[in-house]
DNA sequence: GATGAATGAGGATTCATTCAT
DNA sequence: TATGAATGAATCCTCATTCAT
């Protein structure tokens, strides 16, 4: 038992080493460019290797996503259950997604960037990881209806709100990702929700 | 004289037809798993002409957004100096933008979603397409800047204000491309732009 | 006209070059020891060229076979359909297969080794291979029912008189293929073809 | 020494099982399908331990088939041995083929089949099973050769007597394996062995 | 001895680009 | 100028074999 648990945690060790050498190359090349081998020396392994631990490279991409969307998911979900006030809550969706950036470029460039590209083509690739790039949105949408529905906030469509504090909050992110032009600071965030909190109010 | 003027016209009508099936294509398949075959087919003709008239997939990729990525700014341009205040010039930016998606869908859902993802990606693609991603957003900053300094506007940081707005409209058409879920009405339009307005005013 | 004629021409003819130069290195090596790069290399083109004009290695190797089934296929018909008497039919058999098998040695190689071992196996390959490796058996089978049937010869099963004669034949060219121990005689055809006779006459 | 006997004893068995796992498979996909943790699999072993018995893919193919070739070939010495008559050795020739195929047909599969497209290809496999694939022909020749010496048979070449008889053989079986058109009865081999009888009688 | 995780050479196939016609 | 046949570098993936445990 001792040795197979040691094994196994080995195996799931390996398993998180490959993930994260994938997000390392595809956040650094993109899907396309990115070579299977490539992540395989990154990680430090063979080429024949990481086929021990995937079936393909789109599914080392999924993978690669999917763990840290669960995350972020997660994150959000706790933050956004704690916030006593829609104002909160959306603060807080903000901010948790811009410090999961600060812990995770790689994830959120892969993510924030292309993810969000290749969901707009046909092919389906995962369904969780669809419903996980929404959940954010949905959950937020909720507590902006119930907000609305109590008279805290203006009545407005809660998610189209949602839509908005998302697509502002990538917006964010892109600019940090970018490095162009003008350096982003804390503070910019803080004006951000600001802005977004005044053109919900009541 | 008027041979080479009607030969330089057809020949500019032809790098038209290709640009136009390639943005069909690559709109329908990203760039990726577009094949350059695919492109010449769509413009009725042979594989080797494209190579007549672009040096490269990428450069025929990066022309086909241009072109229309000059148009869009031009339009901008045009409807952001007319507008008398602020909140006209912001309703216009995103009007224009809708507006033009509805007539150039092939070419917003490249650049909308594949091009940006690019973008973050190391290799430098082409300097004017990136600066006509900004300059939207940068024309509208100045306009901000503009109203802030006469205090019609709300003393933000009109960067950041314009960059909000820029997101917002992403979004709106990115919702459009997905066609999942709700479908988005003109009322939707209306109050993103309202909502954006309340965020901004004074 | 003239030029899509020739075209047309020079693209048959490389399609044959291909199918010469399969059956060389697959009679060589075998199917599975075959590497599409040696087909190209003995057919004097590149490797993406033979893509050109076949689908995949199995397809070639199909190809290959179909041709000369065809053409043997077509001989055994004349041949049999001249033979006056059951006697003669089964000497043309086996003569029409040991003479083909002079001028076509790579063909034969791997129709009476490797494709009939493939057959045995579960995956159906070539609907129309399939057929014509059996057709021969069928026509002699039935030229021997009908002289069974007129008392010119045994009262035999036909089918098991024909399958028979097939098999010495097949073992008549796996000696000469093989070229092991002693040379094989032409007398050794007459010999065998006597047998058979004596085998299956009143 | 019981111990290490004890061991020898299970080390043979265990290789015992491997071949028959080995069979199995090979005859199930052939040996180019076949991958090596099939066998392992099937065999209820590791992979790793199937390199312990056999240094190779390709000398566990050879294995599988040199037991049971040997076998048969044992068996056939036994049976022509007592044979009385040149009749008597072709028929139990035939008869005991057919009936190692009813208990070892996968064996068959692989060396009817197979193995035989493979000895005429170029690479020397095993000199062993080369030999013993024609041991039975040569044993059935020196019979013949015998007869035809005393005058009880026709005075015909004997090793293309025997070839004969092998052939036909092979085709016997051959149509049990393929399972296709009409079912093979038992009369089928009294009828082949009658006809090669009258084939070669005086 | 037994295991199965690790490896990387090898192979089928694709496709951007060239170039002879 | 227009073409599309030809090319081979590049890529994903497989699997026989090894070796640390």
């Amino acid at each position: 038992m001792g040795i197979s648990l040691r094994r196994k945690e080995t195996s799931e060790r390996r398993r998180d080493t490959i993930l994260h050498a994938a997000r390392t190359v595809f956040a650094r090349k993109g899907y396309a460019a990115t070579v299977v081998e490539d992540i395989a020396e990154e990680a430090g392994i063979g080429k024949g290797t990481l086929y021990l631990y995937f079936p393909s490279k789109e599914q080392v991409y999924l993978a690669a996503l999917l763990e840290d969307a669960r995350t972020l998911d997660a994150e959000s979900r706790g933050a956004l259950a704690e916030a006593p006030s829609w104002r909160d809550a959306l603060r807080r969706y903000v901010e948790v997604r811009l410090s999961y950036f600060e812990a995770h470029e790689d994830f959120l460039r892969i993510y924030m960037t292309e993810f969000r590209g290749m969901c707009m083509q046909g092919r389906p690739l995962s369904a969780e990881l669809y419903r996980l790039a929404q959940d954010g949105e949905a959950l937020l949408a909720q507590r902006f209806a119930a907000a609305a529905a109590r008279g805290e906030m203006r009545a407005a469509d809660p998610e189209l709100a949602a839509l908005m504090v998302s697509d502002v909050t990538r917006g964010l992110i892109e600019r940090r990702l970018r490095g162009w032009g003008r350096p982003v600071s804390a503070g910019d965030t803080a004006f951000a929700v600001d802005m977004l909190c005044r053109a919900l109010e009541r």
